[in-house]
DNA sequence: CATTATTGTTTGCCAAGGCTAAACTATTTG
DNA sequence: CAAATAGTTTAGCCTTGGCAAACAATAATG
């Protein structure tokens, strides 16, 4: 360290507490962690996700389709779900449309169920729909079993 | 399959309320476009949060500590640092601690602010203090600046 | 002040998730 | 039923963000 910083970067106990301090290490790490998977399942379930909803809205779930919804090219369509077959969560056939294995559809309809609560939590906070619908295909992800039952708590609350 | 689907995606002009068709294509692209690009300013945003924070908390910012909270290697740090500096975000010289840039103070900032507003809204919903500081650490980079100010409205309300 | 410990950097590797272009298959239609 | 069109897959490339291991600089200590 160039500059004299009073006794370097010891100071085992944190000794500034002001509104909002730098959390323990172990559990900052944590953090960052469970952020980190949740981005490593993320995409797939967001594409199992589409897959069930196609099938359930559409009857067949075509990578043409995927492909547009998710504004991605049909290539990687193909590959990824290349990746859900060897995940063992549909099952496909060259050039034929695909199918949800059971876990799969377990897969979808839980990603689905989350989905919708987020995305009616936000709109009875009064967040427009458009951008409710954006900010919930975000969060999705990242909300605790906890907090989803919060919302969908409060989303109840406020309906009746 | 011929499966003659009426292609139509039935322009909803008012998205239904709960029952939740497909959206317009467009739109659905949309959403995940808007997610994606969120993911790959997400991990720069955390860093350079993190980098503040320490500054703030420490008075300096180091690649072990960044690491360590983290949960990544210093090789990861390093290599992500060099980043940061060609994007303008911080000033460091080899084996020198780090400094933001202006820009980099001023998304670090605006980073902190969100976090803040998010966590908070957490709590106030009722959520775990350990819970809500995971789910924040998640979803700030989710929501727009719609539903933040709608959260901070609920935050404030709460409070007094 | 020489040595050891700690911290930071580089190198070389890997997997994921994009892309385009080209090859291949299936379906539709003239 | 053959040719055209639409849809799918493959090949090859790129960028990110991880890692471990080797190396370099700085700091701490005997």
């Amino acid at each position: 360290m160039s500059h004299s910083i009073p006794s370097s970067q010891q100071a085992s106990k944190t000794p500034l507490q002001s509104g909002d301090a730098l959390p323990p290490v172990e559990q900052h790490a944590r953090q960052y962690e469970t952020v980190r998977n949740a981005h490593e399942t993320e995409l797939i379930e967001d594409y199992v996700e589409l897959i069930g909803d196609l099938l359930l809205h559409r009857g067949e779930a075509r990578a043409a389709d995927i492909a547009s919804r998710m504004a991605v090219s049909q290539a990687t369509v193909s590959k990824m779900i290349r990746r859900l077959n060897e995940l063992g969560l549909v099952k496909s056939q060259p050039y034929r449309s695909l199918f949800l294995t059971p876990e799969g559809q377990a897969m979808a309809n839980a990603s689905r169920e989350r989905h919708g609560i987020v995305l009616n939590f936000l709109r009875a906070l009064g967040v427009s729909d458009t951008t409710a619908r954006i900010d919930a295909e975000g969060m999705e992800h990242h909300v605790s079993d906890e907090t989803l039952a919060i919302m969908q708590r409060y989303t109840d609350e406020k309906a009746k």
